[in-house]
DNA sequence: GATCCAACCGTACAGTGTTCAACTCGCCTT
DNA sequence: AAGGCGAGTTGAACACTGTACGGTTGGATC
């Protein structure tokens, strides 16, 4: 996990790995089946992090925000977790917890059925879906070198510059952006859309 | 993409991207920056496969809706998409093009300014997230080689199992789905969380 | 006919995940 | 004390990856 925070998610090879532990290359085989199981690992442990608070503590609708910023947090801190989550199936112990305190959660407030189970995997989904659009923008202005600002900067430009063409709408709201800071943006939208969904959530109670 | 649809992610490299063009493997070189260069090519070839109706023919909530579901088709058509996009900063002309008619949908809904941009990138990013993990359990069933059905069963035996030690209302929960047709429920599922979504959309308007 | 250049190719390099047979070392049994 | 067993480790090797680089075509231009 050390290795994927700092290096991304081509750092974690087996070899790398190895000489972190101290060990060579292929022992690493005795106690995991493939690097996809070792991925299966270190994803649980990601799915560990985010915290979901009881119903009583904040409400439903409190605790389900909080959920949610608590695992956009956890993505944001750990960027490669998107990209490397997408194509496998997770039924890892933390992962197991996570769904059944979500589950609880949503039991409260009033769901039951297969609603239930809709409610739960549709938030796990946006804040999925959104924190990962994130990580993969906060990615790419890393690996850029330049500083947040300029990127943004030089970014909306280029997209001016193509859309004007062919979407001129499209490049004049792009333009309105200048100024706003991305970071606030990003963290408005998630709870826009958030707010969104959970009062869908509420109308069906 | 035809290597992507058969073989999966690790379906597509240089060389045998090479040989089914009938060409040397670093010819493509010549063409095409890195491989990177070449998967966002591809992945913005996918982007132009989602179709976004204008807002006349359906009203902004019926051309949302069926936006959504293409969208979704076409992410199941292509499972390795999620995973490939994963980490990566989009602006293709394609993803452009969506981007400019989703923009047109939700602003007949009545969005302006920021608002606009939030609601597009929420349903966008709901859509990536349901989808995403949808094509990611269903990699899983293809790999394994076994029929749907038996792969559910076994799941949800193991899912049972595993759940029922620590967390019994979960593993009561997951055995109610017994008998269920998995695609249907995904569906429905996914169908839930868009609307939950939309009612808030509209509930701002 | 000479020049030029876009396009293509073979070779080579560093690095990847994984297999396999060999090896060490501590504990248990006789 | 001797022997054996098995958990844990290891280096070499294999097939493969993305890519840099120098050299090679074939056709258009002057």
């Amino acid at each position: 996990m050390e290795l994927l925070d700092q290096e991304g998610p081509a750092g974690l090879s087996m070899r790398k790995l190895a000489v972190k532990l101290g060990a060579g290359a292929t022992s690493i085989y005795w106690h995991v089946e493939t690097k996809d199981d070792l991925l299966e690992f270190v994803i649980d442990e990601v799915f560990g992090e985010v915290d979901v608070p009881d119903p009583e503590v904040a409400g439903w609708r409190g605790g389900a925000t909080l959920f949610a910023h608590s695992f956009r947090a956890t993505i944001l801190r750990h960027r490669w977790f998107p990209g490397v989550l997408g194509g496998r199936a997770t039924i890892g112990p933390n992962a197991l917890s996570l769904a059944s305190r979500a589950m609880a959660l949503l039991s409260a407030a009033g769901f039951t059925g297969f609603d239930l189970q809709y409610a739960v995997s549709s938030l796990i989904a946006y804040v999925l879906g959104t924190a990962g659009g994130e990580a993969a923008w906060r990615s790419a202005v890393n690996d850029s070198g330049k500083s947040t600002a300029e990127w943004v900067a030089e970014a909306r430009g280029q997209a001016i510059e193509a859309a004007k063409r062919d979407y001129p709408e499209l490049g004049e709201h792009i333009a309105q952006w200048t100024g706003t800071d991305p970071l606030a943006v990003h963290s408005a939208n998630f709870a826009f859309g958030l707010d969104c969904l959970l009062d869908g959530f509420a109308a069906r109670l």
